[in-house]
DNA sequence: CTAAAATTGAGACTGAGTCTCAACTAGATT
DNA sequence: AATCTAGTTGAGACTCAGTCTCAATTTTAG
């Protein structure tokens, strides 16, 4: 099954009415692995011209609301969006000098997250980890011989 | 040491000038454990109204700059910083409706991540770990009704 | 002291995202 | 199928955070 249909009836038993409109920009944006929203906004309008851009925030709105799109920020620049619906759940380690990021999945950590949350009498909604480090062959490198570290940008992804 | 002192001599040591207005911008922004730009920007007017707002976002991003201050974002609203030069490692679990955040040390967690870290063949550098949830209050509020109350935690003033 | 370089204040500007509202559906109900 | 109505849309004005410009000022180097 494609996980667009997945989504748009995830939407739907969450009684959100199911326009045209919506459908195009939800097919739209899980067809991109990140994407900044204006992008989105031009993807869509290169197929149907009409849509307007609050009818495109209005659709990332209703997926943040669903819990199936996460947001990645930067310093630098907009945000930028992933529909995670149908993916695993990992966390990130990342190399600072190469770039490499490795994904993976650590339940302890998970078990661990619960009970600190409950702690402080909070409902967990999402998370993130990001662990910084240099991976095995950036240790062994002199820094000023090394490569740029590619800024992480649209390849940067948060748990 | 004041820890202010120290980031203006770490500040000094990149080349950066000292002026009348960054220390100010440096000292009220150490002396707030989150805060948003704007949070800074009235807070510093309200001693010396003269300072610019370009002024006190640029220090910002010369701190950003010089790796001691974090950014914390949030689906809705401005980002909260941190000047976390100085500070025991700390993370974060941070309210989406009203903006609270607690900082909390959780060892295991820590020494869990060296243990992943280790797996991969990495060498931790740095690492944030974000939890984002509603708080007590906010569970039991209508959303629509929500305050929305800056949390301006006042750690220590200075003249 | 003087000249060059960096910083500042003021406010215009940008860009992301939200809001308003009249016109328009999707989907429920005859 | 025709009707009804609450939810949705397009268009563009609007808000807000953050950036930029530039003349005036302040700092540092010589
Ligand atoms: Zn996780
Ligand atoms: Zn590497
Ligand atoms: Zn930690
Ligand atoms: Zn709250």
């Amino acid at each position: 099954m494609k996980r667009f249909v997945l989504i748009e009836q995830l939407l739907k038993d969450k009684g959100i009415r199911l326009t045209t409109q919506r459908r195009l920009v939800v097919r739209r944006a899980v067809s991109h692995l990140h994407f900044t929203a204006e992008e989105l906004v031009a993807d869509v309008r290169a197929i149907e011209p009409s849509v307007a851009r609050g009818t495109v925030y209005r659709v990332l709105i209703l997926l943040h609301e669903a819990g199936v799109l996460e947001k990645h920020d930067f310093w630098h620049g907009p945000p930028y969006y992933e529909v995670t619906f149908g993916k695993a759940h990992h966390d990130h380690l990342m190399c600072v000098q190469c770039g490499e990021i490795i994904e993976f999945q650590e339940p302890r950590w998970e078990r661990l997250q619960e009970e600190v949350v409950k702690q402080h009498g909070y409902q967990l909604l999402s998370h993130t980890h990001k662990l910084y480090g240099l991976c095995e062959r950036c240790q062994h490198v002199d820094p000023k011989r090394a490569s740029k570290p590619p800024h992480l940008h649209v390849e940067e992804v948060v748990a």
